[in-house]
DNA sequence: TATTGTTATACTCTATAACTATA
DNA sequence: TATAGTTATAGAGTATAACAATA
């Protein structure tokens, strides 16, 4: 215990740089995306995970998982980019109880609308300031960071399909 | 331009590192706070702000900036934490049309029961697998990028005390 | 019975604009 | 007139619980 809450210097200074990098640059591409796409980071992830997804296709339920929000909440999101008509929502042909969710052109076409200012704002902000070594360091640290994260669940992040046994 | 959008593997991988990674500990401080003293992240801010100003005090519009939220946002959060008895509001002495916020002592023990698992959440997650070494590197690399993020604000991040001078 | 997705509902947070009171 | 803060209000987003359909 040196510091505050027994965090010393270069650990708060870590600590911080995280978190006021990672949250300039969420903010900036928040913006990117709402005034270039009038999508917000949800809507934008959704439509993503869609064009990298296998078939093109995902379930909601999975997607949910995936985008750690509740299905609920993916269903009013799917509602919005179904109404603009960026994706299409049909019952799955294997389980008739899911539903999947696919692009459509007009989907595609916002993407491709978005993605070039989207990385204008990434290599902007977070990669012009680096070097290529600089870039590999940071990967290779975070990298480490993330793994540890994943293996050590954050105490209480109980993954969504598990709630049932809890009770 | 190599990938997806014009980012290559390693680009693209330094980006979803630092997304995922702050993504993720922001959940589970959020959580933590959530369940240690029911707070959320901003009033955690505020309380933590105000514990770190010179006399323990702060106008509502230099709050305001610095946490990047509308003042009646802050009007809102702060008569939560007043109503809960974490600080008070009174009118600035100098100014009677500012409000000059203050801890209670029940802000003070607020932010002592929370601030340990505050710590141990970095700690387990964030810190745990860095050497001292590794947390060195990751702060200078973050602080780069932060300060040329803060050089090159990003494009449309108005500083809100110029609003006026936009129209 | 369990699971998928939707709906109904309630709540939190946020911001804009109008307002007051000081300066 | 301009500024500090509050209030009224409205909108976006989220989640929980109840529900319908299917497995």
């Amino acid at each position: 215990m040196t510091q505050p809450g027994g965090l010393d210097a270069a650990e708060l200074g870590g600590f911080f740089a995280l978190m006021e990098v990672s949250s300039l640059l969420q903010h900036a591409v928040e913006q990117q995306l709402r005034s270039a796409g009038g999508l917000t980071n949800i809507q934008f992830k959704v439509l993503m995970s869609l064009l990298e997804a296998p078939e093109g296709q995902l379930r909601m339920t999975d997607l949910a998982d995936s985008l750690v929000v509740s299905r609920s909440g993916l269903t009013y999101q799917a509602g919005l980019l179904e109404k603009a008509g960026l994706i299409t929502r049909t019952p799955s042909p294997d389980d008739e109880r899911s539903t999947t969710l696919g692009l459509t052109a007009a989907g595609r076409e916002r993407i491709a609308a978005v993605l070039p200012g989207h990385v204008d704002v990434v290599r902007r902000l977070l990669l012009d300031p680096l070097t290529r070594d600089d870039l590999g360091a940071l990967t290779a640290l975070l990298s480490r960071v993330r793994d540890h994260m994943r293996e050590a669940p954050p105490r209480s992040a109980a993954p969504r399909a598990r709630r049932k046994a809890e009770q």
